[in-house]
DNA sequence: ACAAAAGTGTTCAATTTACACCCATGG
DNA sequence: CCATGGGTGTAAATTGAACACTTTTGT
């Protein structure tokens, strides 16, 4: 076994970072500066490093793309795309994660030169470079499922928020409506899905709301379920 | 960019082959013949070949461990495992796969001259090659989440079997009693779950049982959830 | 006073759970 | 006729959906 036949491939770690602005579900995008799919919209993503653990290249990339601290966010694989043809320039294999921000206040204070910006994310399909389109879709729809069964959707939030600014969450990545009411009890009879937060929020009009920040929960039992499209 | 720097790693699929045999889940394991971890117990798998897509090397080392017809059993990818030090021959990352087979006449009937043989899932930890014991860990709380939102159980039955054969599967996966009561009718009222099928299977005693087969549905709306450990 | 959003209460239907009870077969 | 497991019925408890109503602010 002194000479091992078998592939040797490089791997890649993309990025799908959701957050929601103007009650709409985005994907950080960046323009590709370099062949192939030059000019193209495409993931941030970059290639694993040696001796570089998988969520630590995650995490390095998000923070070139974003300035974020990543140690302050979600981070979740999502799958591994390797197909044949799927890079051009040979057998690239691609880790995508699924990562979760609050709305920034800079989009691409990165780095990194390239131009990164939020798009929406049910306006790009179709226009993806390699097939990260199939990833963002994966992406968000693991993101709709983690809303469903775990505190995920704090994690689109900032420090502190509203119910109402939760909600928001809610209705942008599931993209239906949901009733104000019983979704205040129910995140309030969720044990350790938010605390009480000092201070309240004014909105524009209307009564000011009380501020809440992240419980120690992780996931939501019982689940806070949408209405299920299956008949 | 004529020369890049990047890591060049070697990778593997490896699978979680999970069957129930006598009331208990029971998982796939070779014994090594090979260096590192040789005689060590491990999951089957192998290394990627050129042009071979991931579900590709995974059918195919299905068939090889098992002598199976890998069009027929559920496969579904469970995650990537890319520690830098989980392989002492070097950089290799793993993909990891989750397959679903009845219980078989033969475990180890493959092309392959290993030793493989069932093993009780909850009596292999701590006993497994490479970090094989997580990624089973992680492939057994994969299935078990899949009993509850889709009809994956019935892939662990044969062409026709019983309600309660069905049920034995989820007391197996799940470890805990389900009532057999109110798991017919959830079953029988879940469109698409089971379809009849002909003739009765007759238990060593009390009364036969009719026979169903697999129906068109993969997703179980309202799922079958498992009472909730949190709380 | 009015509009708008926050937050609480209440009702009705659907679902889940627990368990009583009958059916069909082998010994 | 009895033990054993298959299968059906039903009532209580819980949960979820819909919506009326009150509270608190800015204008």
């Amino acid at each position: 076994m002194a000479d091992r036949e078998h592939l040797r491939l490089e791997l890649t770690v993309d990025l799908a970072i959701l957050t929601v602005r103007e009650n709409l579900l985005h994907v950080l995008l960046i323009e590709r500066e370099n062949e192939p799919y030059r000019g193209d919209l495409a993931l941030p993503g970059g290639f694993l490093r040696a001796g570089e653990d998988l969520p630590d290249a995650a995490r390095r990339e998000l923070s070139e793309e974003t300035a974020l601290d990543g140690k302050e966010l979600h981070l979740e694989q999502i799958a591994v795309y390797g197909a044949p043809g799927r890079d051009p320039r040979g057998r690239v294999v691609s880790v995508a994660y699924l990562a979760i921000a609050p709305d920034l206040p800079l989009p691409s204070a990165g780095s990194d030169a390239r131009a990164a910006h939020w798009a929406p994310v049910d306006k790009v399909s179709g226009t993806l470079a390699f097939d990260h389109a199939a990833i963002l879709a994966d992406a968000v729809e693991r993101a709709r499922q983690r809303l469903e069964f775990t505190t995920l959707a704090a994690a689109f939030c900032g420090q502190t928020f509203t119910i109402s600014e939760l909600r928001n969450v809610y209705e942008a990545v599931w993209g239906m409506p949901v009733d104000p009411r019983n979704f205040s009890r129910k995140v309030a009879s969720s044990e350790g899905f938010v605390l009480p937060a000092d201070g309240l929020r004014v909105p524009e009009t209307g009564r000011p709301a009380r501020l809440y920040r992240r419980g120690p929960a992780q996931v939501l039992s019982p689940p806070l379920m949408r209405p299920t499209a299956g008949s």
